[in-house]
DNA sequence: AAAGCCCACGAAAACGGTTTCGTGTTAATA
DNA sequence: TATTAACACGAAACCGTTTTCGTGGGCTTT
C-alpha cells in the first residue's frame, strides 16, 4: 500500500522547506528555476496531490455543494441533480446529495450534517412536511451563518434567497387552454393538497384558463390527493364518481393511472377523453398511449440553481440581493391529445 | 450574520484554554463538573458546532462517502442510490454522488476530484466505455492507496475489493424458463454488445434456459444494442425481420418500446407475444401493458454495498479479505404474459 | 513538616496545507 | 569599498480540532 505523500515528505526528502515545496508547485516566482524543476519532478514522479481537507480547512472553501430533495427515485428531481453535477463538475464542485424523504425531520438532520463546513452552499427543494408545516428555521439558521442557499421548484417566499422555478401557473394554464381549444368542456384536474405550492400554482393556471373561456369551474372535477404519493383508490373513485372529457394531472403519474382507468372503463383515448400531465419523464414518452405533457426543463433548472450558488458562494460582495428566476415550460404535444 | 463560533471564541471568553473548552465539552472526566457546566451552557446559548473540516482532517476520516455511477436519470441507479443513502446517513455518512456518463474519462476524473482526503470510500457501478476499455488503472490507483471500494451491478474481476451484483444469468434463465414453460417457442433476446458485464450475463441465463429445454439458440433472434441508450430504429427493425412469441429485454425500456412496435404490427400481448424485462422500475408498472420484470432489489443492492464499505472503513485490521455478494432475482408477474 | 498524590487545567504538537515576513547571499551601483 | 537591491529560501503563524504530557496547588499521609 503506497501511503499518500504529503509536502513535509517532500521537503524532508529534498532538504529543504515545507514552505519553498508549497510555493515550487504552484511555480511560484519566488522559486529558483532548478529547485522548482527538482521539486516538481520529485512530486510528479512520487504523484503527489495535494490533501483536499487541508486546503478545505486552510481557506474556509470546501469546493462542495450540499443538494437537498425530497426524494431521489423520481425523473424531475434527478434530472435536475444531473444539471447540477454538470455546472458544478464544470467549475470543480463535487455534489453531496441528501434526500428528506418528503420528512422535515430528515431534512432538518440532513442539514446540520452537512451546514458546519462540509459545504459551501445549499441547493435544495422543499420537503412536502415542511411546506405543510410552513417551518423554515432550519433554513434561517443556515443563511443566518452566511451559508447561501438556492431553492428549487419547491420553493417558499418565508426564506430571502436566489430561487429558481419553473411557471407552474403558466404550464397549467397553456395546458387547460390547449384542452378547451379542441373543444373539451368537462376537464379534470388531479392536484395535491394545496401547501405543496407547486400544485397550487398549477390549479391557478387551470382555474384561470376556464375562466377566461366562460367555462365554470366545478370542485367535483378536482381530485386534490394528500401528497404526491400515488394513492390508486383515490384516483379510481374519482373518475368512477364524475363524467370527463380531458384531465389535466399535477405530475404523469397519476395522468398515466388515469389513462388506465380511463381504459378500463371503456374510454378511447384520445377521442373520448384526453390527457395532459406534468414532468415530462420517461413515463410519459413510453407511456400507451403517450403523455402529453408539459416539461418543466429540469436539467436546465438545476444548471441555474448551480450557476446562481457558485456565484454567490466565490463572490466578495456581501450585498444581499436575491433573485427569482422563472422558467418557461413547453407543452409536449404526444397521443393523449388530439393531433 | 451570525459568525461560526470557535472553541478559540469560548476560550478567549470564559479565559480558560482551548484545550479545557475541548475536553468540557465532550464531557472529560479531566475537567470539574463547574467549569464543564459554564463551558457547555455558553456552548449551547451561542449554538457552537464543531467544525467538520477541522475534526476531518485531525482524525483523517471524512464521513464522506463517494458514489460514481454512470447515469442518475435511471430508475435502478436511483434505487440503489437511496439505499446507500439511508444506511450511510444512518451511520453518520454523507454520500458525494458523481455521474460518469458512461464516459471513463469523466469516470476518472470524478474519483480523481474525490481520491484526495474527500472521501473514506467510494462506491461505484462502472461506465460502459470502462468496460469497454477494459481499463481499471483508476481504481488500482485508489485501492493502493488504501482507500476501498466496493463495486455493485457492473463489476469486474481485474481489482480486488468487495462487490454486490444480482444473479443476472439466474435472471435471465427464470425469465426465459417462465416463457417456455408457457409454451413459448421462438423466444427473442434484446441485449447489448457484451462487454456491458451484465448483458453478457444475462444473455448467457437466456441461453442455458434454451438449451436446457432442448430449444435451439437462434442468433437472428438475439439484438445486441451498442449501448444502454434507446435504439428505436435497431428496435423497429429486429421485429421487421423476425416472428417471434415472447421476447426477453436487458432493461425495461427497451421492453416497453418492444411491446409498442409488436402492437402496431397487430400482435396482441400477452397472447401472441409476451414480454419480460429487467429492472422492475416504474414504467414496468404503469406500462401498458404493465410489464412483467426481473427486480434487481436496488436499495437492497445500495444497502448492503453501504455496509460493506462502511465496515471496510471503520474497521481496524488491514486483512485484505474481500467478498461478492450475489442477490437473487425475483419475477415480478404482471400482465405482459400469460396469467 | 516532608513526601506523595490527585485534581483541574494549560501548553504544545499534530493533521496538511498557504502565506506573510524576515534574512543571508550575491551582484549591481555609487 | 561601502551601500543597496534583488534573489532564493526558511521560519512561523494560521485554519479548528484532538490529545498527550506536563505542572502547580491543595490535600492526605506518615
Amino acid at each position: 500500500m503506497k501511503k499518500k505523500i504529503t509536502l513535509k515528505h517532500i521537503a524532508r526528502e529534498l532538504d529543504v522547506s515545507i514552505s519553498t515545496v508549497s510555493k515550487a508547485l504552484k511555480n511560484s516566482a519566488e522559486i529558483s528555476r532548478d529547485t522548482k524543476e527538482k521539486i516538481q519532478a520529485f512530486a510528479k514522479l512520487y504523484n503527489y496531490r495535494p490533501n483536499n481537507i487541508a486546503i478545505s480547512l486552510k481557506n474556509k472553501r470546501t469546493k462542495n455543494i450540499g443538494v437537498v430533495i425530497p426524494d431521489i427515485v423520481h425523473h424531475f428531481f434527478t434530472t435536475v441533480v444531473r444539471g447540477i453535477e454538470k455546472f458544478a463538475n464544470s467549475k470543480g464542485y463535487n455534489v453531496i446529495v441528501c434526500v428528506s424523504d418528503e420528512s422535515f425531520d430528515k431534512e432538518v438532520i440532513n442539514m446540520e450534517m452537512l451546514e458546519n463546513g462540509s459545504i459551501d452552499g445549499f441547493i435544495m427543494s422543499l420537503s412536502s412536511e415542511t411546506q405543510e408545516k410552513n417551518d423554515y428555521n432550519h433554513l434561517k439558521e443556515v443563511t443566518e451563518q452566511g451559508i447561501p442557499i438556492v431553492l428549487f421548484d419547491r420553493i417558499t417566499n418565508e426564506i430571502d434567497c436566489d430561487k429558481v422555478i419553473v411557471d407552474d401557473l403558466q404550464g397549467a394554464y397553456l395546458a387547460t387552454k390547449k384542452l378547451i381549444d379542441q373543444g373539451r368542456k368537462k376537464i379534470g384536474l388531479i392536484a395535491t393538497k394545496e401547501y405543496l405550492s407547486v400544485s397550487k400554482l398549477r390549479t391557478e393556471g387551470y382555474k384561470k384558463a376556464l375562466t377566461e373561456s366562460g367555462i365554470a369551474i366545478v370542485d367535483s372535477r378536482i381530485l386534490e390527493l394528500h401528497s404526491m404519493r400515488m394513492d390508486e383508490q383515490a384516483i379510481r373513485d374519482f373518475f368512477e364518481h364524475i363524467s370527463l372529457d380531458a384531465v389535466l394531472s399535477v405530475n404523469e403519474i397519476f395522468a398515466i393511472f388515469g389513462m388506465r382507468v380511463a381504459k378500463e372503463k371503456g374510454y378511447n383515448i384520445p377521442d373520448d377523453i384526453s390527457f395532459i400531465g406534468f414532468t415530462d419523464g420517461l413515463l410519459s414518452k413510453y407511456a400507451n398511449p403517450s403523455l402529453t405533457s408539459i416539461a418543466q426543463h429540469g436539467e436546465k433548472m438545476g444548471e441555474i440553481a448551480a450557476q446562481m450558488l457558485i456565484e454567490k458562494v466565490e463572490s466578495e460582495d456581501e450585498t444581499e440581493t436575491y433573485q427569482t428566476k422563472i422558467l418557461q415550460p413547453t407543452l409536449i404535444e404526444r397521443d393523449s391529445t388530439i393531433n
